[in-house]
RNA sequence: GGGCCUAUAGCUCAGUUGGUUAGAGCGCACGCCUGAUAAGCGUGAGGUCGGUAGUUCAAGCCUACCUAGGCCCA
């Protein structure tokens, strides 16, 4: 016995051999973490974005325009995501026959940077000259540029990293003054006073996106204003009392700047006799405010609208000065008493009801956040210090109803992270009006295409509401806003001679141009005040925004690279940039040239946490892009990138990323089984032509075409994650666990050269080739990796990323052939569950054991006595038979199909040696006793099956 | 506080103009195979569709409010 069986076994290992089993070098483990920079390197050497140029050239161009990211620290998961889609969109636009080029770009002036050398340099920096600074600077940005281009590479991002663009270059500089002076001379600019976010510490004004808000402590008071107008006139009742409106605020500090104090005026408003005096303040807040003030015992003695107090005067509570009551709109019921305090120097919904009540903008405090000198008491102190003072005298002089420390929301500067204030002070700026800024811009957002499409109404709300754009910065590093003053008379000199000038000074030595020579040198010679006639003149000191830099790169970038063009395809952000670089762009584009710069936006989420929790250091919830390089490949972060819907906020965990290795697996496996069958496999000599190919390989194809289709589509839209889907469930689904699976029959026992055989190895290779360009925009180097290993034919490009999507072959749409395999595929799952069944009680482990049978009504009897044959590969069974009779005992009766009835049992014959398959054959030849007749014709030299 | 947005199984996603017992893959459980093998196959259990109220003969899909979260602004 023992002897016959180890006789067996050997035997069994001689038949083996004459299998024709996969075959391949392609490893099962991607070591992606180690491949992607050998691969990376590679493609550097042959130069692999040049190559894409090339082939691409003459087509119908796509422009993406790069948004810059700052120049300033490492990429983080938000820039590693954006700069990800970019890739697809230009790879996919490349490969659907467009020739979409990437320029990447950067922000490389501003605060940060500024901050940064700043702190680099300690106390070396008050000793510099502002060129010298501005020099640290400059090199500070241009190692991020060289850190971060790295780090995009590294991504599989394809572009023009050799040749980026960067807003510090003296090109972009000149056209960064250029498009000013445009604006300038459009009558666009004005110099103005008005209340900007103003950082103390930094001592500049911040921009709306450089300010971000936190909790802050502050004393939150009542004060009550001594009413000098007649009151009594308006309200009779009142006639004799010792009168006072009460106000609440929580910046004591700004109350030497109080000018006014705003009512609403449908609001209800009472007086209040308390002790002797009477207290105006809203009917609603009453009972709360008694109880702060500790008054137990009020009496109400008249009540009336806020509207009837309008014009009225009362006394600052400490200076010698008068506050008007004014009517706002803005006054609410929320905190305080409904009566508000004004100071328009201060504020911004302030400093609009002072314009409207022809208020002075009164902000005596410095750029150092010090009272000025002719502030009474408080002349020199910092204003957060000065809110004790301001109680203190407030309490000395009887005015102080009531204190307590509140904490609340309030702006602080992105950088210093100090508190900031708002002041009034002498800015320029780009005004929304005079030229109809807004109205144009509002009518250009609706030349756009927006996607998502809500994109258009958030923007849209933001241009209709946002005050005229502060320009102008007290910085160093940046572009100068190249105006001059007359020494003799002080006006502005901005003259278009005067600004070409500049304009070719700073094209050719940079904007230090305007930091290292005098006024004199700058100005064209002979120049002189159109004024005055003076003939001296004073540099302005007050350099751009930033966002200003990045917005006119439609200018710099898209109108100057002879590749590019204006406006561009599109411009693709987070949902951030419809304040930020979406916003300022179109401010820019619109008032030089009338349009947007982009004809659509395209705008992601933002990554959040596992529990849709937006990342901070502080949580410690932060993941870190190149940690999940080096842990799983870039390759798993391109396929988060597809496979999440990034139009929301986009999630990232451990959790997600295992999934995600998982999935990489399975399509790298199944392209990796698919290439060990095709080892032998010569397209131009074996491929069988479609209608000679066998039907499951039709249909293979048919299935093939459906997910050409869907995926090409949803590149088209930009749904990567309907591209993901698609391939992995075909991948999973149609291929793996049946495609694959059914057709290893044919494949391993067939003849090496049989037609059925080559009918497979055609219908795979045609999925492979497809399924890996459809990939080559998402697995950059795993599709590259896969196109290397197979089969060499006439005309194969050297790289995946050279070819084009594959097109819907009509020849492979057979919609009739679809509709049978549907139902066969159907009863393959009913049979499934029938073995399964048969497998619990033990009657067989493997599919190949069994025999079934199965029993139906009339029509779908017919169809599967038709179909024994397919019923029978599909389900991996030795055996199936089609019963005429009713007579299954114990059988499965499917749910699905009606009246099917399915019994299983053991297979009949035994088992071949070869092909594992149950046949009463096997034995019949006593040259191979153990395998079947179907592999004994397999064995002969001659036959085709 | 305001504007825009999101919320379907543990995870990532589908759910057509509101219309029968809400789908997929993964993961999980159980099993099979050992000729894709640190692979492959099968079966199965998982959801009061964030909550509440409403419109409707009928709501995951429409409306209002609430809760949680995101971006932007105050």
């Amino acid at each position: 016995m023992s002897f016959h069986l180890r006789a067996h076994e050997e035997k069994g290992m001689d038949y083996k051999d004459t299998l024709n089993l996969p075959k391949t070098d392609f490893p099962m483990k991607a070591n992606l973490s180690k491949k992607e920079p050998e691969m990376l390197k590679a493609w550097d050497e042959m130069n692999i974005y040049g190559k894409i140029r090339d082939v691409s050239k003459g087509r119908k161009t796509y422009i993406l325009h790069d948004g810059p990211p700052y120049a300033n620290g490492d990429i983080h998961l938000g820039t590693a995501l954006n700069k990800i889609i970019k890739d697809l969109v230009i790879k996919s636009r490349n490969m659907a026959g467009y020739d979409s080029i990437f320029v990447p770009g950067w922000d490389c002036h501003g605060l940060p940077i500024e901050h940064q050398v700043d702190k680099e340099l300690g106390e070396k920096k008050d000793a510099l000259s502002q060129a010298e600074k501005r020099r640290y600077c400059r090199t500070y940005a241009e190692k991020y540029v060289d850190i971060q281009r790295a780090q995009f590479k590294r991504l599989g991002v394809f572009g023009e990293w050799e040749n980026p663009y960067l807003t510090m270059s003296y090109e972009y500089e000149a056209i960064t003054v250029a498009e000013f002076a445009k604006l300038m001379l459009n009558g666009d600019v004005y110099k103005g006073k008005k209340p900007v976010y103003w950082c103390a510490s930094c001592k500049t004004a911040l921009a709306e996106a450089e300010v971000e808000y936190a909790d802050h402590h502050t004393p939150s008071i009542y004060i009550k204003f001594p009413m000098i107008s007649d009151i009594s006139a308006v309200r009779p009742k009142l006639k004799g009392e010792k009168v006072y409106v009460v106000i609440w605020t929580t910046t004591p500090w700004t109350i030497p700047a109080n000018l006014a104090i705003a009512l609403h005026k449908e609001f209800i408003y009472v007086a209040v006799r308390v002790e002797g005096e009477v207290l105006i303040l809203a009917k609603e807040l009453l009972d709360y405010c008694m109880d702060a003030f500790g008054f137990k015992k009020y009496e109400v003695i008249d009540e009336f609208a806020g509207s009837v107090l309008e014009g009225l005067k009362c006394r600052h509570p400490f200076l010698d000065r008068e506050s008007v009551m004014i009517l706002a709109p803005f006054v609410t019921l929320e905190a305080g008493t409904g009566a508000v305090h004004i100071a328009p120097g201060h504020g911004q919904e302030d400093y609009e009801i002072g314009l409207e009540y022809g208020l002075d903008n009164y902000a005596p405090v410095d750029e150092d956040g010090r009272f000025t000198k002719d502030v009474q008491f408080f002349a020199g102190e910092f204003v957060f210090e000065a809110n004790d003072s301001v109680n203190k005298k407030l309490k000395e002089v009887g005015k102080l109803l009531g204190l307590v420390d509140i904490q609340h929301s309030y702006p602080h500067c992105w950088r210093c992270k100090n508190p900031i204030i708002f002041r009034s002070t002498e800015q320029w700026f780009i005004s929304m009006e005079k030229n109809a800024l807004r109205k144009k811009a509002l009518e250009c957002i609706d030349q756009v295409e927006w996607i998502p499409g809500w994109g258009r109404d958030r923007i849209y709300g933001m241009v209709e509401n946002r005050p005229d754009w502060c320009i102008s910065r007290q910085r160093l590093w940046g572009v100068p806003i190249t105006v001059f003053y007359c020494k003799e008379c002080n006006n502005v000199l901005a003259t278009k001679e005067v600004l070409n000038r500049i304009v070719a000074l700073v094209r050719e030595h940079g904007a230090d141009v305007w930091f290292e020579r005098d006024a004199k040198d700058l100005i064209p010679p002979g120049t002189t005040c159109p004024v005055c006639k003076g003939k001296t003149f004073t540099k302005e000191t007050n350099i751009l925004d930033v966002w200003f830099d990045s917005g006119v790169s439609h200018a710099a970038v898209l109108e100057v690279w002879p590749t590019l063009r204006s406006p561009s395809d599109m411009y693709l952000e987070g949902s951030d940039q419809h304040r930020g670089w979406f916003h300022s762009s179109l401010l820019e584009s619109v008032g030089t040239r009338g349009r947007a710069p982009y004809t659509s936006v395209l705008t992601h989420g933002f990554v959040v946490d596992g529990e849709g929790k937006k990342m901070s250091k502080s949580v410690g919830n932060v993941i870190d892009p190149l940690e999940i390089i080096e842990k799983y490949g870039a390759e798993i972060l391109r396929l988060w990138v597809a496979a999440e819907d990034y139009t929301v906020d986009i999630r990232i965990s451990s959790e997600i990323l295992e999934r995600l290795v998982e999935a990489y697996r399975r399509i790298r496996n199944t392209g990796r089984y698919i290439l060990g069958n095709l080892y032998d496999f010569d397209y131009s000599k074996d491929s069988v032509p479609y209608v000679e190919m066998e039907e499951m390989d039709q249909w293979a194809l048919h299935r093939l075409q459906e997910v050409i289709q869907r995926v090409r589509k949803a590149y088209d839209n930009y749904q990567f994650h309907m591209v993901y889907y698609t391939i992995y469930n075909f991948c999973t689904v149609d291929l793996s666990a049946l495609y694959l699976d059914v057709s290893k029959d044919r494949l391993y026992t067939s003849k090496a050269k049989s037609k059925a055989r080559k009918s497979a190895q055609s219908a795979m290779f045609i999925i492979l080739d497809t399924l890996v360009r459809l990939l080559a925009p998402i697995l950059t180097f795993t599709a590259e990796e896969i196109w290397a290993s197979m089969p060499r034919y006439e005309g194969k490009a050297d790289s995946v990323h050279l070819t084009r999507f594959p097109e819907v072959n009509p020849e492979y749409l057979n919609e009739g052939l679809k509709e049978n395999w549907k139902t066969l595929i159907s009863l393959r799952g009913e049979i499934s569950r029938a073995i399964e069944t048969a497998r619990k009680n033990k009657v067989v482990g493997h599919p190949l054991d069994a025999r079934v049978e199965l029993y139906a009504p009339d029509k779908l009897r017919q169809f599967m006595a038709e179909r024994r044959e397919d019923l029978k590969a599909l389900n991996i069974v030795s055996q199936v038979n089609i019963l005429e009779n009713d007579n299954l005992e114990d059988a499965y009766e499917s749910s699905e199909f009606e009246g099917l009835k399915i019994g299983v049992s053991k297979a009949a014959g035994a088992k071949c040696n070869r092909c594992w398959i149950y046949s009463e054959t096997v034995g019949a030849d006593t040259g191979h006793p153990t395998i079947c007749g179907r592999c004994i014709g397999n064995l002969s030299q001659e036959g085709s099956r």
